[in-house]
DNA sequence: CCTGGAAACGTAACCGATAACGATTGCAGT
DNA sequence: ACTGCAATCGTTATCGGTTACGTTTCCAGG
């Protein structure tokens, strides 16, 4: 059931019309110097064959092609929700999109995946790319706009206030009379994890509440790194009354460790995450979370790409959005509330 | 800021290794005829340069390309949720995904948006192609697998049972008691949009109850086409005590309007959609609605459409999948249940 | 030592488009 | 009728690879 009619070329509109490619690539792109009369020939040839110029033809010879790409590892909640303010921030712009995705998830080519898809793209397809939560720097022809960025960078990229906002979410388990809290961190090389690890020390210290590094777990912000960390921090003598996961996904997984061991939410152990992905509000009990606007995230930095491939950018070049705690129903005050 | 290093080409390669770029290529890709030394001494050469072989001139040679394509018109939940599926399907397949989306969304392009695409795409970058909701049908050099295709269609497709779910729904309804529900339809060149409303009328039908063209608004799948639509029905004299509403997008925009001209729902108006998307679970109060895994949907095409390219394929071509009903807070007994 | 054939590698055409450049045509001015 | 300059259009090189084909190298067999 395949259809194989063969494509139509460009050279089968010239010869249908009766002219060169040359003209025919002149009246496609509305070059000047093509009298009224061949464009109404080419034109008709054109609908008559329905010709559509092949977007990598026309990459391959062109510098500017009016796509922007975006490369993601993986394609979760996370990057599904970026992607919408991604294409509400371009819609109408004249710029269509293109995403690539490749399926090694955790294969070999993992390491450097964002290099190879960027490389591959940029290289001619795209006039400038979005990368979400790179694993290192990247180099490219064409400009990068990074969504949460690698610790140290100085590349363009859009980020949230992952210090204040990991600080709220640490102040608010505080508030409640959380002493012990645990920490599930993220992939130490994001500058996201970074932040978000400070913000809860930051929390603690000035709360006159020392950081006990056995209570901090490192994950990778893959949702399946945090299962075996939450088990370790809630299997001990003394678990932590309160956890809190650098990332939503993560948290969820400390969830389903508490319910297989058997502690009550928010009974015995509280649980914050960070992200406020939709899933997170369909849980029982809910997730109290730090809201990030990851639409926002994908909104700006689509934004700001279009200003780069375009040459008018004039605002700084790293943008910080707001978060917001969201509180629900995994976070009380512990049970044996003891006021100092 | 931005990066202006030269990519680095196979003919950077060839000349690094002192070879032509016959050479570099069928090293690249693994051919015979290429003595060990010279391997050794190409792939060392890559190495120190990071070359990356670019996918547009690859695949403007090339037939295959082992990257699967997939067009969509708008990017809202609907998609992303189906994307998760394919990616699912495609993981570790050894075939990557190109996602083309537009941004003239409304625009003078919008007809024919996925033909267009599909061109470009399917010329040569991919090996084939889905496409979610077309307008029309699509013809192709390399395969194509429609996620709710248009009505009619006999190419390779995936597609809920929108008949029965649209039946169990409106049965709903019937079961609280409602005897005048009003319906909102999708686009009708869409399969699934004529079987809802089918389902609609059949249900009615079956229970006695006659179906009243008044009470039928047609919308286009688009949220804001419910709007006005809503409206009409809500102001009218004798508004109907619950609507059926053929996506979710739409139903939500019925509880919108329904806010805003004071109806309370369920009390006074009961509400149902169709598709489940994740928003439908945050509204206040819930949105009942019929579920049909778009997760699924995305799977599936993308395991059909793989063994559609891979020339394995031995399944029907038009699969449908299950659809079930999720009651929440939406649907309720009209206030006067009249019981006949 | 010569021959033959396979292995190894380079040359060049080609994929579908764009653009620099050259060639042709048309027409006004003299 | 002739010159000169635009306007129009075709020729061709090129983008970065792949591959058919031709050429050289190498070694075994006669």
């Amino acid at each position: 059931m395949i259809e194989v009619n063969a494509p139509v070329t460009m050279s089968d509109v010239a010869r249908a019309a009766g002219v060169s490619t040359a003209t025919v690539s002149r009246v496609v792109n509305g070059h000047y110097g093509v009298s009224a009369r061949t464009v109404a020939q080419v034109r008709s040839a054109i609908e008559q064959l329905g010709y559509e110029s092949s977007l990598v033809a026309t990459s391959l010879r062109r510098s500017r092609t009016n796509v922007l790409g975006l490369v993601a590892h993986s394609f979760q909640s996370y990057t599904a929700e970026v992607l919408k303010g991604v294409m509400k921030a371009l819609s109408r712009s004249g710029f269509d999109l293109i995403i690539y995705a490749n399926s090694d998830l955790y294969g070999s080519y993992s390491e450097g995946w964002e290099q190879r898809h960027l490389t591959r793209l940029s290289g001619t397809l795209t006039d400038g790319c979005i990368v979400v939560t790179p694993w290192g720097e990247v180099r490219s022809r064409t400009p990068v706009v990074a969504i949460d960025p690698v610790r140290g960078s100085t590349a363009p990229s859009v980020i949230s206030d992952n210090l204040a906002g990991a600080t709220t979410a640490v102040e608010h388990l505080l508030g409640l009379g959380h002493r012990r809290i645990g920490f599930i961190a993220g992939r130490d090389s994001l500058a996201s994890a970074w932040s978000r690890e400070e913000g809860y020390r930051a929390a603690l210290t000035s709360a006159g509440v020392p950081v006990d590094p056995t209570l901090i777990g490192r994950g990778d912000f893959n949702p399946e790194s945090a299962t075996p960390l939450a088990r370790v921090l809630l299997q001990r003598p003394d678990p932590p009354s309160a956890i809190f996961a650098a990332s939503d996904g993560m948290a969820l997984k400390v969830l389903e460790v508490a319910r297989e061991l058997g502690f009550s939410v928010p009974g015995d152990l509280s649980v914050v995450g960070f992200d406020n992905i939709p899933e997170s509000a369909l849980t029982q009990p809910g997730l109290t979370t730090v809201d990030q606007s990851m639409y926002q995230l994908g909104y700006e930095a689509a934004r700001m790409l279009k200003s780069l491939v375009t040459g008018e950018w004039d605002e700084p070049s790293q943008i910080v959005l707001p978060t917001s705690l969201v509180v629900r129903g995994s976070t009380a005050p512990p049970k044996s509330a003891t006021r100092p």
